[in-house]
DNA sequence: CCACAAACAGACAGGCTTGACTGTTTGTTT
DNA sequence: AAACAAACAGTCAAGCCTGTCTGTTTGTGG
């Protein structure tokens, strides 16, 4: 029943925005009573950072599940790939529009930022892992950081307007880049453009 | 009249969001009274649709203005600290609540989403102008507009919690590594990540 | 001075949202 | 079985938002 309303308050949220979203919405899209609604989220804020909450344990087992399911021997382009579509789902939406939401709405920023904090710093170690990335080497870290915000930019733009053609050219050209920049030993001496054709794979399990 | 009504239009998306501005709200901010206001702008969407023209005309000048105070023998990071204080501006954070809210709102989204791409497509030209960089080789273009979004992903950042030391060391990092990618010329062969000391300057004016 | 239209002012009704409130069912303990 | 609490159902009042409506002022052409 719990589950059931926060469930329907971020499917709210992903159709019909953070404004759009009514308690009596939720209620009648859970199927539940506005009585029941009421007795277990006395006040519509409750609600709503409990639906923070759970999207919180969401987001953090689906990029979970899609990290796992990167192959195995993977590039770069790979992960930024993963990166991406998790960034255009809809649990993503759900949470961009509690988190700008939450900029003029104190109590839901309370509740919002300590948990955003938390998926951030998950999603960074992620990252990292799955690129083999040494953060000890100075630069690498704000790389990191930087594809993370990349892939924000990325999702943002893509809620209103999808054009994933654009999206996945960006994101060729990123992982090029990227390997080139975080390469530990540079063999090859120049080209740091993109060669339009293949690239080698880097990596294999274990 | 018109253009008070808009402007406080925007105010009030900056200070209370999508969801929080109203009508009357903006009638008393603007200092205009609810006749007036209706007279000018008969529906809300007329009013928001109007706000949304005229803050596009804004964006647009304060980030020529914001070009034109570029220093002329200008580095990376200075078009990128440029670019990253456009977008955690207020007028950036104005466009993002339209942005989030035309997502689930028809007929705002067939205005926003026009504008939208105009600014867009004027910001890439300027950010391409601004580098130097030669858009004919396969690559760069994509480079161009990964720094874009990726200005927007720390502007969407900044509006929750706003780590300014972060951003500039992600946009440090990330100059560095613009200018070995976008390098015509590499002179030198391999050092991909950031020298913690100096960047030698790249361009004059003219 | 008059006629007329645009600009402005404020009251009002209809609809929606939130949370309080009363009543009913279910389950558990003694 | 009785007592009690938790879960559930639905109604209601207060408040806000939007857009319509009527009335007033300002400006302009004849």
């Amino acid at each position: 029943m719990r589950a059931r309303l926060m469930d329907a308050t971020i499917e709210c949220l992903v159709e019909h925005g953070f404004g759009g979203t009514s308690t009596t919405l939720i209620s009648e899209r859970a199927g539940v009573s506005r009585g029941a609604q009421l007795h277990h989220f006395p006040t519509k804020n409750d609600l709503v950072v409990a639906a923070v909450a759970h999207l919180t344990e969401v987001r953090g087992a689906e990029l979970a599940a899609a990290a796992a399911a990167v192959p195995p021997a993977h590039r770069t382009r790979d992960v930024l790939r993963m990166l991406g579509d998790h960034f255009a789902s809809p649990v993503f939406i759900a949470a961009l529009e509690l988190w700008v939401g939450a900029r003029t709405d104190p109590p839901l920023l309370a509740a919002v930022a300590p948990l955003e904090r938390k998926v951030g710093r998950e999603t960074h170690r992620m990252t990292v892992e799955l690129l083999g990335a040494d953060e000890s080497k100075p630069g690498v870290r704000e790389l990191v950081q930087a594809t993370l915000d990349l892939v924000r930019g990325l999702g943002l733009a893509a809620t209103i307007s999808d054009d994933s053609r654009r999206r996945n050219r960006i994101l060729d050209q990123w992982a090029h880049t990227l390997d080139e920049a975080l390469e530990p030993t540079p063999r090859r001496s120049s080209p740091p453009l993109l060669r339009t054709s293949v690239e080698q794979p880097r990596r294999s399990p274990g």
